[in-house]
RNA sequence: GCCCAGAUGGUGGAAUUGGUAGACACGAGGGACUUAAAAUCCCUUGGCCUAACAGCCGUACGGGUUCGAGUCCCGUUCCGGGCACCA
């Protein structure tokens, strides 16, 4: 009898072993090289997994497995990310507590993962809602608050001369500066520019100055427009919200101005920006983040206000255009439109503010009309003298640069299409500018018109003589010209701008961190260090309010008193030391940030990761997980590190080194053709004769796109008496591809797969569908394919009496070049993740193998190592077969030896279309005559040359020969 | 509008990075075994022209570099992703 592949008993069996043996437990090992591989821990959500959620955990464990058996010490963990929106959206819409789905879908989430045979060491778990987690997301949180950002530029701790764009200090520095000199010499990531004596500060009451300083702390609390989901009830981060809608739920999302905690990412921005050249992320990711950053480089230039003394700052990238200003815009926002509005325009502005305060942030984005209002007032150009009107309008942004800007029409698209709409007038500055028609924006050509003939010679301008010439110049140059004459003359600065803001960081939540502070007398106060972590409340209703009073307030013990260091009845917070605690939570990305380093050390108590720990396991090697994280959490991530990185904490900047971002599986959904008002369905290539309507239909119910007509029947009970039009016996689905989704009923649950076919199939099915990093349909049409190869490599390893037919023969010349090429194919295959690659491969040798009826073990020991990565379960069946007593996971991983595949230089003939061809290696600088006389009269050609006929040779210079040969 | 990444049979996708395009798998067709089915095995499968051998055309489209281009360069079209009144 064969020996037959049963996966079920080998997949149950090794998951026990390993359960009990503790296969897959690591521990810091000074005499091995540490290999740190990552997944992005998923939310527990309630729908379970479906087959797209295992396909990045199967390629990082097959990395993972790869390299423990190269001798590297791997870590390779696994957690969940149980805190925040998702996990809280669902309990309120299964009406239930979130601790208790959060807990129950974990469970759901292990059983299923466990099912796939993911070599985790499950000892270093994590959740995102244990105290003992968040514990160390609130610590980083004070620490954020007791620190503020000074953009002096300090040589980096890496050494080799390079300097860092400014590092995070703790606020008490600051505030010794403070008292010695105010503001004076303050080079800091600031909030808003403050100006005062070091006699202003020591003025200020306590609660002034807790004030003044969150404008400097990297955790703050501030006033600022925030996004506020009514139907979330809370407000949003800017990568939680997509064209005004929010990415969770897609519920309308409104501009507000709240009273929030924020983080100050922004302050990080240079180097988030230069620690991109840094790591091995994709182009696209990368770019993504820079978009995100949006650095951009000009001036400040003050404009004064005519008649007054006052005067106002723009940004421009293009301060060679400065001679083509024709006009200036404030944005409604902006301070300066109640100073620079005259009675005689008060009307106008005032209606103009109210109609834009009425649009939200979405319609604003649709409709682009041009719109605006005069100001009533002038602006002097600093270059020229001139007065230019001063407008105002929503096509400049409160929020970026100084809220107002110099509008040139001639160069700026959107000014000039106001200026085309309000009839301002246009100057071009680039010599062969056609500005009738449209702006020219291209930052190329030759300037002219700066300065203008017969320029304005005005006594109102600051410097009459040294005027700026930029005439006959560059556009480049122009610019870095204009940007050195206004910084040397004192008009302004040269300025670097990001668009990235600063993260709002609270949450009208239940289900989140806490918040470890409380107000005392209206100050911001944090809980000592000792009396973490605060433990978040349990409470009646935690359901969210559209009015944003947070959930917490319900809460009864929710207070802090200050003496007994713990928390206490609300109650009491009209007696002495009793004060209120905050009522937000942490948003979702606040425990996701950082927990790449508790894994290194996830039992410590008495720190976030011991030095110890963080020494060795240093940083992630490979983190895998979706590109829709780009903005966010990889965002966070790195600022989250890097702030630890200042404070010594963490030893390396970047948190993850090389990012591998797996495609999304999209689900291939399955149709039938009613035929309307019948019961009715037509087959896929008949359907056109009739008038039918496109049902889905539950693909589960459909193999290889022909329905189970009974299961059909079976699947509602409106289908019961349902009647087919057939063709060629059968009844043909048509497909689509679409997100996997449970209304589209086709969503493929990997428990199936597993039962079906086992968890090598599945595991090897998953990375043969397509490369790791691109999205692509589930398809189970494939999946035979995968289970018959698998069987076959089963089959290569037993006689046919059952018996393993492995002996200690000399294996071949074929055998070892079967092998080798299969060593050297799967060793860079996997180095780069191209496993789908990797697995024809596989299938080739087996057959090869196959057909050579190879028996050594000298071959078929390393073949079952090459497979283990991919296949463990069958792996370890066939290893212990094999005699061993220790797990495949510590078999070396094979070495490849050139030889084996260049012992002569005839290649391995190939065999096809009846005919044999074989490739020679000759020399380069042969004739094409002289290298096929060589090639056919060579002595290993010979062998193969007797009683064929020579049917073509192709020559390819230099390189190879390939003769096709039929036998005579 | 700007930036990034792509386009190869009926399908998913290979191609040693400039060297035989279509590996491997799916699907389809044909055959073997079988009372039958399942399973398994073998053959064919880019297009055109052929009885066959041979031949010609083919990697989105148009040019170019090269002995040689799916691969490199220039232009065009189309699909995907990111950013976007960001001055």
């Amino acid at each position: 009898m064969a020996k037959e592949y049963r996966f079920r008993e080998i997949e149950k069996k090794w998951h026990e072993r390993w359960n009990q043996e503790q296969t897959y437990r690591v521990a810091e090992d000074a005499n091995k090289q540490k290999y740190y591989v990552l997944n992005m821990f998923p939310y527990p959500s309630g729908a379970g997994l479906h087959v797209g959620h295992p396909l990045g955990y199967i390629a990082s464990d097959i990395y993972a497995r790869f390299k423990r058996q190269q001798g590297f010490n791997v870590l390779n963990p696994m957690g969940y990310d149980s805190y925040g929106l998702p996990a809280e959206q669902y309990a309120i819409q299964t009406g239930q507590h979130p601790e208790k789905t959060t807990f129950q879908n974990i469970d759901r989430y292990r059983e299923q993962l466990d099912k796939i045979g993911f070599s985790f060491d499950w000892s270093r778990e994590v959740r995102t809602c244990d105290p003992g987690y968040y514990h160390w997301t609130q610590w980083a949180f004070q620490k954020m608050f007791n620190y503020y950002y000074n953009l002096t530029p300090v040589p980096s701790p890496k050494g080799e001369g390079s300097i860092q764009a400014g590092c995070a200090r703790p606020i008490s520095e600051l505030i010794a500066h403070f008292e010695k000199c105010g503001t004076e010499g303050l080079n800091v990531a600031q909030s808003e520019e403050l100006t005062f004596t070091a006699e202003e500060w020591k003025a200020m009451d306590e609660k002034k100055q807790s004030d003044v300083l969150m404008n400097y702390r990297l955790a703050f609390l501030g006033e600022t427009m925030v996004n506020w989901c009514p139907e979330l009830g809370t407000v949003l981060a800017n990568d939680e919200v997509v064209d005004g809608v929010s990415v969770r739920g897609g519920f309308p999302v409104e501009q507000k101005k709240m009273r929030q905690w924020c983080l100050r990412v922004s302050a990080y921005s240079q180097r988030l920006l230069d620690g991109l050249d840094t790591i091995q992320w994709s182009e696209s990711i990368k770019e993504t983040q820079r978009n995100w950053i949006g650095r951009s480089e000009g001036a400040e230039v003050r404009f004064r206000i005519a008649g007054t003394d006052e005067e106002f700052t723009i940004f421009t990238t293009r301060a060679d255009t400065m001679f083509g200003v024709t006009f200036m815009v404030l944005a409604p926002e902006s301070e300066l439109v109640q100073k620079v509005t005259t009675p005689e325009q008060k009307a106008e502005v005032e209606a103009y503010l109210q109609q834009v305060k009425a649009r939200t942030e979405r319609e604003r984005m649709i409709d682009k009309r041009v719109t605006g209002v005069f100001s009533g007032s002038y602006a002097v150009n600093p270059l020229t003298g001139e007065d230019v009107p001063i407008w105002i309008s929503d096509y400049v942004l409160a929020g970026y640069g100084t809220g107002a800007i110099m509008a040139v029409p001639a160069h700026d698209s959107r000014d000039y299409a106001f200026a085309k709409h309000f009839n301002l007038p246009i100057i071009p500055l680039i010599e062969g500018a056609d500005v009738s028609e449209e702006s020219y924006d291209a930052k190329e050509g030759t300037v002219i018109n700066s300065p203008r003939i017969n320029e304005i010679k005005n006594e109102k301008l600051k410097i009459k003589n040294d005027a700026l010439v930029l005439n006959g110049l560059s556009v480049k140059e122009a610019i870095e010209a204009t940007k050195k004459y206004v910084s040397e003359h004192g008009l302004g600065r040269v300025k670097v701008n990001y668009r990235l803001r600063d993260a709002i960081f609270s949450r009208q939540r239940y289900w989140g961190e806490p918040f470890p502070l409380y107000y005392k007398q209206g100050i911001p106060t944090m809980i000592p260090e000792e009396c973490l972590p605060l433990e978040l409340p349990e409470v009646e209703n935690f359901l969210p309010t559209a009015t944003g009073e947070p959930p917490l307030g319900n809460a009864q013990i929710w207070a802090w008193d200050e003496q007994q260091k713990k928390v206490v009845d609300k109650a009491l917070i009209d007696e002495k030391m009793v004060f209120p605690i905050e009522l937000f939570t942490m948003p979702g990305f606040a425990g996701s940030s950082a927990y790449y380093l508790r894994y290194m050390d996830p039992h410590n108590s008495e720190a976030l990761v011991s030095k110890k720990a963080d020494e060795y396991w240093q940083n992630v090697d490979l983190y895998v997980g979706g590109s829709e994280h780009a903005t966010g959490h990889l965002i966070y991530s790195r600022f989250w590190n890097k702030f630890l990185f200042d404070l010594g904490i963490s030893c390396k900047e970047e948190p993850f080194q090389k990012l591998i971002n797996q495609g999304m599986i999209q689900g291939r959904s399955n149709f039938v053709y009613r035929i309307k008002d019948t019961n009715t369905f037509v087959s896929l290539g008949l359907k056109d004769q009739y008038d039918t309507t496109p049902i889905h239909v539950d693909v589960n119910i459909v193999k290889n796109d022909v329905l189970d007509l009974e299961a059909f029947k079976a699947w509602r009970p409106e289908y019961e008496t349902a009647e087919f039009v057939l063709e060629d016996g059968k009844y043909v689905c048509g497909w689509a591809i679409e997100k996997m989704s449970k209304s589209m009923f086709n969503v493929v649950n990997p428990d199936l797969i597993v039962e079906n076919y086992g968890a090598d199939t599945l595991r090897l099915y998953e990375m043969f569908l397509g490369p790791v990093e691109q999205s692509k349909p589930w398809d189970t049409n494939g999946i035979d394919g995968c289970h018959r190869f698998l069987k076959k490599f089963w089959m290569l390893f037993w006689d046919k009496d059952g018996q393993m037919l492995a002996d200690d023969s000399e294996p071949t010349a074929d055998n070892l070049k079967s092998l080798h090429k299969l060593i050297k194919k799967v060793t860079a295959d996997v180095e780069e993740f191209s496993y789908n690659t990797s697995i024809p491969a596989f299938m080739v040798c087996t057959t090869e193998l196959t057909n050579q009826h190879c028996r050594s073990r000298r071959i078929l020991e390393p073949l079952v190592a090459l497979i283990a990565p991919f296949c463990p379960h069958i792996a370890e069946e066939l290893w212990e077969a094999l005699g061993h007593t220790t797990t495949v996971c510590d078999a070396q991983w094979p070495e490849f030896d050139e030889k084996y595949l260049v012992e002569s230089t005839v290649k391995m003939p190939v065999q096809f279309n009846g005919k044999v061809r074989f490739t020679l290696d000759l020399p380069v600088d042969m004739s094409k005559e002289d290298i096929e006389k060589t090639a056919l009269s060579a002595p290993e050609a010979a062998k193969y040359l007797e009683g064929m006929q020579v049917v073509k040779t192709v020559v390819v210079p230099g390189r190879i020969i390939n003769i096709v040969i039929k036998p005579a």
